[in-house]
DNA sequence: TTGCTAATAGTAATCGTTACTATTATTATA
DNA sequence: TATAATAATAGTAACGATTACTATTAGCAA
């Protein structure tokens, strides 16, 4: 399950991923790799974005029918703009305190939860 | 942007998916319709999908990279297990609280929202 | 009825993602 | 340090969900 070895190509996608805050999808991810290593491939991308929210490295959702990726694992919720479809990060103790309570309503082990949020960000409602 | 003229095939879909709770995605209420529509094309049923959800008729949401339909527009949230993959719906007075609570602390117009809670249902804790 | 044209059926094309395979690179061991 | 075992990669093909295209059908106003 987990990787087993090192590889450059691994690290070099999670180093991206921490340092950014704009919720790339794969293609992004590998867009950007491919200045620092014009060889690397989708494939190796794809498979590590897989392996890294596998085992909790990085966080995974969906937003209009594509996979995102977000390096920050604090536990948080996100705002998509419908108009120019960028994606904020909401951080407060609303969202924890929601969580928990949702795990204590279900009768169900909870194993992670997201919620998005659509609307109008501040510049494109003006 | 709405639909402009009365169609069988529109009709026929909203009602398939008003009439169920397995929260259906385009293929499973193409399989159904088929049944007492045979002739009914696969792109009807995604471009109907597409007008009803954007009017706001029905409700769409994505899990698992697949998009999913739910013809009960009551704001609520939904429950995913991980093993059997059933979605179920959880209503909650405390998920109308969370949403507004969210709607007035970012400073944004809010269109709408959604948020799905992965984990293990009861019969699959078991 | 008739005419206009929105909506459809059927099919082709697209796009994001995964699968496959020969090659490369990491790591344990001598 | 050299060697062997094999995990991970690069490059490409395949796949599945969704959208686009086009000739035909059907809703609706006159």
């Amino acid at each position: 399950m987990q990787p087993q070895r090192y590889s450059r190509q691994r690290e070099a996608i999670l180093l991206n991923l921490k340092g950014r805050c704009d919720h790339p999808c794969a293609d992004m991810v590998y867009e950007s790799l491919r200045k620092e290593m014009p060889n690397i491939s989708l494939g190796t991308v794809y498979r590590n974005l897989n392996n890294l929210a596998a085992d909790g490295s990085i966080v995974r959702f969906t937003v209009g029918g594509k996979e995102r990726f977000d390096g920050n694992t604090t536990p948080h919720i996100h705002f998509v703009c419908d108009q120019c479809g960028e994606i904020q990060d909401v951080f407060h103790h609303s969202v924890n305190d929601f969580l928990s309570q949702m795990s204590h309503l279900l009768n169900c082990t909870v194993s992670g939860a997201h919620m998005v949020i659509n609307g109008s960000c501040q510049g494109c409602r003006l």
